[in-house]
DNA sequence: TCAATCACTTACAAAATGGAAGTTTGACTT
DNA sequence: AAGTCAAACTTCCATTTTGTAAGTGATTGA
């Protein structure tokens, strides 16, 4: 398993899952790379919700310390680099659908099918 | 729809979830409503990961407003509260599932069958 | 040389978190 | 009657995280 180093407050998959993803900003990154095309600094900055950089930064260097993500330059000088999810990262899509599926029933929020690339169900408030 | 003072800063579904959802703990306390019988105030701060009980009440609170749990005084004199999840906190438990699943795979956390209502699989690291 | 682009980093005020102690209401014991 | 106990919170405050804005370094194109 990846990170020995780290020390989990405690032994449920849920709180273990949400010390890595608990927070406002990560899955909408991961939403980003799994279904929307973005996979640069810029791309994922200008998202729908606009995350700061510093905290982009800071997210993108936690999913890979936990290998959900990885980089590769895509050009050398100056060094760019395209982000995507790991396999392990991608194993996330039930999960979005699951969170997607209830915030578009109870939040009113928009629905987006994988399958067929594009948003079935518009936000309704 | 409930609160519909409240702006959310998206349209996307998963974005207004975690604007209910994301941070470390309201989930945990929505697992402890939906499959360990803790009920109480007291029952919910002795969880596994105790939560202080300022962040307990706060939760609470969001959780409450939002439609997701409801409590009951089940005595008077002094009033004693017992919280439950409403129809709309229980339709997380999908979610729940899925997020158990990864963090079981990926982090090796225990397993817990609701079906059985016991762990499956306990915690490898 | 100057402006522009990308991928970040730095600085800092404001907000959230976490730990500990305190408050309120009433029952129960001595 | 006074003291103890318990549940359900609230308050306090130091530390951490977040969010806003501005800055940096490398390189290309005008």
């Amino acid at each position: 398993m990846t990170k020995p180093k780290h020390e989990f407050r405690s032994r449920c998959s849920i709180a273990r899952s949400l010390e890595i993803l608990g927070d406002k900003w990560t899955l909408l990154v991961v939403r980003d790379l799994m279904w929307h095309g973005k996979h640069t600094f810029q791309e994922l900055q200008n998202s729908e919700e606009h995350l700061p950089p510093n905290l982009l930064s800071q997210r993108l260097k936690r999913l890979m310390d936990w290998d959900l993500v990885e980089r590769q330059a895509y050009q050398d000088r100056p060094v760019r680099y395209r982000y995507t999810l790991t396999d392990r990262g991608r194993e996330l899509e039930p999960t979005l659908l699951q969170i997607m599926g209830w915030g578009h029933a109870h939040l009113g929020g928009g629905l987006y099918d994988p399958a067929q690339g594009k948003t079935v169900a518009k936000a309704s408030t």
